[in-house]
DNA sequence: GTTAGATCATCAGTAAAGCTGAGGATCAGC
DNA sequence: GCTGATCCTCAGCTTTACTGATGATCTAAC
């Protein structure tokens, strides 16, 4: 998860060049950028989220379903971009914890619905407020303004492609 | 690697509310959109570097190695913040296609001195390019000041903590 | 109404990425 | 000339995510 110590710093090297971070030829590579910022978040949420027995991925399940309403495993998934059969593993996870719970679909039986238990909604309570602290921390480099402009700017960048739109499965 | 299409965008839903993206409780996730930002690089990525045969990891070792003149195997992965043993597999793939090299260091038997060949760099430079294309057509929604204030946003985020310092192995 | 095709949840198998721990070879300090 | 550290390699494990198949159920066309 993350690299050796959670931040990229390296010690100077023995004889060489002194080691930048990031190294020159990666330093204006995105998908290198994206993905360091990634393995910095997760040093700090996985420690903040161990308490709790869940992980990142975990909350967000939890996150849009109590957002959602009475969701079935299909469209929680939808929303969180994640495959069908991933959600069925999530979930098992989820309810072996308690912290959901899957009721049949009342006019479709093929379908379950799922929901938050009242133990789930507690938990991702307090998820919420120690990864929101997590990303506080891994953000404090930026001002307050400039944090708020980076993430509008992520989003931009996932929005759907201008004049897309073909179902998905 | 790209979840369905390559963008995260879905058709409304049969009977519900009309589906946003990034869907609420998630907009504002820090995870959730380093995660899909980084899937739409991949989706826009590996059509530009399939001519080339390799992929991203693959053209972030050649261009390490490429700057570096004549790293062991644990000095690139060092740069890379790869783990060592991925470092080998990655050059096992690399040195088959013949675009690096592994040779003894001349006054270390322990160490291979790693380099890429005249092939390597030669791929390595029309594989640059292609990925280049492939970020700046990510970045397209911004304008160009707000990419480079972007990427300056993520360089801050993954520089080394303020005064940490520790030897990594 | 019955049947054909779609949809939902599940499972088995696979692949990529990354890690740990162990090994053998070599080097450096004492 | 030992002892401990360093470097490369390999085997095995974990996580995340996908494909494809199966069975149950629903929907629509007939």
């Amino acid at each position: 998860m993350s690299n050796h110590t959670g931040t990229g710093a390296v010690e100077p090297e023995d004889g060489e060049r002194p080691e930048e971070w990031p190294p020159a030829p990666l330093a204006d590579r995105l998908g290198f950028l994206l993905k360091h910022a990634q393995i910095e978040l997760a040093a700090l949420s996985e420690p903040a989220l161990r308490p709790f027995g869940i992980s990142g991925r975990e909350l967000a399940v939890l996150s849009v379903l109590a957002d959602g309403g009475s969701l079935s495993q299909h469209q929680a998934a939808r929303r969180l971009a994640i495959d069908r059969t991933t959600m069925v593993a999530l979930l098992d996870g989820l309810e072996a914890k308690g912290l959901v719970e899957r009721r049949p679909h009342p006019g479709d039986r093929r379908r379950n619905v799922v929901e938050p238990t009242a133990e789930g909604r507690r938990v991702m309570d307090e998820a919420l407020r120690a990864t929101r602290d997590a990303e506080r921390r891994l953000l404090a480099p930026l001002g307050d303004a400039e944090a708020k402009r980076f993430k509008e700017a992520l989003r931009a960048l996932i929005a759907p492609a201008p004049a897309r739109g073909h179902p998905i499965h």
